[in-house]
DNA sequence: GCCAACGTTGGC
DNA sequence: GCCAACGTTGGC
């Protein structure tokens, strides 16, 4: 089952609106760019996914899974883009920041590191474990 | 507030 | 098809 980490800013949506949600979910949409959009169709429903804040938070927040696969994104008039619908699973114990992924060497290879503009991203196995680790 | 990374646009 | 100019994202 393969995991993935999405990126949101917190003032426009954040993982306290996405509890609030609860098993309506939310749908997954606004994304612009063509490679978070390729992950956004690679989802398969119940994958699991790291709910990160950008901005001043900086840090991973949950988990949510995938309710709904990819469909054309109701927000883009050209119909080029899919969202996906995503539910909260359950808040990480503690957040996991920016500041902890950076100082973990095995997880230096990590897109959330190394590719900080893109928004939808797949997240290895070893990388899902060490991130919950950081989080117990 | 700045800047690096990266995507997009438009002139050639 | 190339590349300079420009806009956006997101960390610092």
């Amino acid at each position: 089952m393969p995991y993935w980490l999405l990126k949101t800013e917190p003032e426009t949506f954040s993982w306290q609106d996405q509890l609030a949600r609860g098993t309506n979910g939310e749908c997954w949409d606004g994304v612009r760019n063509h490679q978070a959009a390729k992950h956004l169709r690679q989802m398969q429903l119940g994958d699991q996914a790291l709910f990160y804040h950008t901005g001043k938070d900086k840090s991973i927040q949950g988990i949510v899974t995938v309710i709904k696969t990819a469909f054309p994104d109701p927000s883009d008039a050209t119909g080029r883009f899919v969202a996906v619908q995503v539910q909260a699973v359950k808040p990480l114990p503690r957040p996991v920041t920016l500041a902890q992924i950076k100082a973990e060497t095995t997880l230096a290879d990590c897109l959330l590191v190394r590719q900080s503009r893109l928004s939808v991203m797949p997240i290895t196995t070893s990388q899902w474990r060490t991130i919950l680790r950081l989080a117990a």
